[in-house]
DNA sequence: ACCATTATGTTACACTGTAACACTAGAGCG
DNA sequence: CGCTCTAGTGTTACAGTGTAACATAATGGT
């Protein structure tokens, strides 16, 4: 299998942080909003961490005059960066995950690896037209999805069954 | 649109909570495992229910005695009755839901309406490939998926844009 | 009857999420 | 500059979700 497909693989670390960050300065400046201290960090300890993370494990790392702030306040910029596309909450994790392609958030399914727990965002076209041809055959109002592979990715996978018999 | 093609409202509700019960019967005597008491009314409260109830709707509705019952009580009954496919966790919703077709649960969305809370489960073998073939294309070793749509179910979607405006 | 296994009853606690309210920083304006 | 309005913050308190651990009870097999 071509392994090297798998999107967790192929990116620059670097560059997508910087990415994020430049693209919410942009969406704020857009709309009239601000990109605070507080928007700021927790964006930034969610790009840097490059997996779901849990509002409590944003909180312990959030080193802040000394202090740690309440979960309101996590959730505050966490719903913020979500509502500009910045940042996904992965249901099945109970955490938030930034978004490696800010600007291209549009029927993507997350590939969740229960081992290592790292996600890969792929856009799943095929899987957004099928969920709106389903909604539109039963007369239901989309609004949203919710799409989460689980299982163990390219890494986890080939060495939890390094005998090659991995299927 | 052809609203009575929504699940909802072409399923007999009385058959399908003997349907869940007795296949419960059927899966415990065929698995050599015990339908407790316990098991038993979890089970029926999620098929009277008829949508998703977390973990504490469950608990107050359990009248036992005049006790109610721990969380850990309710959460050993669900995990059982989900590893027979009997009920589903709706993660989007932190709750759970009796399978109202036992027996084919394998590739099904979940449509939740944001409204009234109600869940249709329809079987969507197109997204099931397609999710496979996403995994199978990137290495990715599938293990489950979580598949639900928010929006508005047809009764709902018709009620708050009377106009015919609705879209 | 005995033992092993399975499930229950219970306590306690950790994590997740929200409501409410007083306070502060900025933006707009006279 | 000072006033006012608003968005965002700092904080407390609490409700809902989920698990660990351990003692007890029920069942099944020999």
């Amino acid at each position: 299998m071509d392994q090297s497909s798998f999107p967790e693989r192929q990116h620059d670390h670097e560059a997508c942080i910087h990415a994020g960050m430049a693209y919410a300065e942009a969406a704020c400046a857009r709309r009239n909003q601000r990109f605070t201290a507080n928007r700021r960090s927790v964006l930034e300890l969610l790009l840097a961490g490059h997996r779901p993370l849990g509002v409590y494990e944003l909180m312990k790392q959030f080193d802040w005059k000394g202090r740690r702030p309440a979960p309101a306040q996590i959730y505050r910029a966490l719903e913020f960066l979500e509502s500009i596309g910045l940042v996904h909450r992965i249901e099945s994790c109970n955490a938030y995950l930034a978004c490696s392609r800010p600007g291209h958030h549009h029927g993507t399914v997350f590939l969740v690896c229960e081992q290592c727990k790292t996600v890969a965002e792929v856009e799943a076209r095929r899987m957004q037209d099928s969920i709106a041809d389903l909604a539109g055959q039963t007369g239901f109002e989309l609004h949203s999805q919710v799409l989460e592979a689980r299982g163990l990715c390219p890494d986890c996978a080939s060495t939890s069954a390094p005998d090659g018999t991995d299927h």
